[in-house]
DNA sequence: GCTCCAGTCGAACAATCGTTCAGATAGACT
DNA sequence: AGTCTATCTGAACGATTGTTCGACTGGAGC
């Protein structure tokens, strides 16, 4: 052919145009951003990913993302630094962050955590949990727990005399709920940002 | 004035139309949708929800949202004081986890973290590493580096003697690069599961 | 060497784009 | 009542859209 197969670098660019501006650029802007001079490469260039799933058309014959789209390559090995098409090979899994994180939105609150209480768990404070609104868990689950009308959370334990709020920190003291403990949620995930 | 303040009713209507098709349609077809029979009128309401600062414009004149086109009315859920200021100040303004995390996914990589050797740093095995792919850091990032052949991550760190990468674990000794260093990439976040 | 052929170029095309403007409409105000 | 004023209509406009087609390019593979 008369190129090796960039298909990836352009989705790459065209993804990085829609993560800024949410919403598809014009063929011949596409053209522009990609280095093409004819709208005619774009539009081969279309039908191509349309093919593979990755944007499609609506039906006022305008360009959108499908959820291919957005979905991420999981490495279980970073890739040899070198070509885009190489790091394709190793992909072992693709996955969308929000449905990794998120199978139930509705039901789902992100809360920011506040203190070291859950360090020794590797939650730190400021990161983000993701927490599932229910009122059952199981033993050593983190929970959103409400005592005192206060939130906070912690894993839940168990001994002889009842249930109790364990933190991760040696330095903290269990909780003992005085009357029933009240669950707000189930924390099943975890997010963090490097400033 | 002739009507009745319709621009939310509409504004709904788009919400709507791009929550299923993750696009912005023209304005006849706004028209159309939203029962107006001239471009104009759809040009004023544009004009209108631009002055809002629910949609804007982008370089080449195609119709985007804006953060704000996202808002729901939180009216609904009375939800328990304390928590829903901080489900909503916990990704300040991006609109999904996806974005919050991953502003350049052209290079950005997940990959799976493997080994205790950061678990003093929150980071355990199993959690995923949100990598942007670049081969400058500076001291005290978390680094994804190439040591002779094997991907690695550590803390990037200096002493008199030059670059080295830290474990976070006192049971791992740090790793003094023979030769130059080479660094795949900078961790930029991190995501765990709980199952 | 030679042929393939996916990818790109460049130009021409009708269709659709969003803008503009003057005029009609109808609730809100005095 | 009459006047305001924001909204919508309808038509005309040049600009831009995406499609199409034939020709060119340069690796891959015989």
């Amino acid at each position: 052919m008369g190129n090796p197969n960039r298909d990836n670098e352009y989705l790459g660019k065209l993804q990085d145009y829609f993560s800024q501006y949410r919403s598809l650029p014009s063929y011949a802007v596409i053209g522009e951003m990609l280095g093409m001079a004819s709208k005619s490469a774009v539009s081969a260039l279309v039908k191509r990913l349309t093919l593979a799933g990755y944007i499609e058309m609506t039906p006022d014959r305008r360009l959108a993302p499908t959820k291919r789209f957005f979905e991420r390559e999981l490495a279980d090995f970073p890739v040899p630094a070198g070509l885009p098409a190489a790091a394709n090979d190793a992909m072992s899994d693709a996955l969308t962050v929000d449905e990794y994180l998120i199978p139930r939105p509705s039901t789902t609150v992100l809360v920011r955590v506040k203190g070291d209480s859950m360090i020794e768990a590797g939650i730190h404070d400021g990161d983000i949990a993701v927490v599932e609104k229910r009122h059952a868990a199981n033993l050593g689950d983190k929970v959103i727990a409400i005592v005192d009308g206060e939130y906070t959370l912690k894993t839940l334990a168990k001994d002889k005399l009842g249930f109790l709020l364990q933190p991760e920190n040696a330095e903290y003291a269990p909780i003992r709920p005085r009357e029933g403990l009240e669950i707000y949620g189930v924390m099943v995930g975890l997010i963090r940002k490097y400033r």
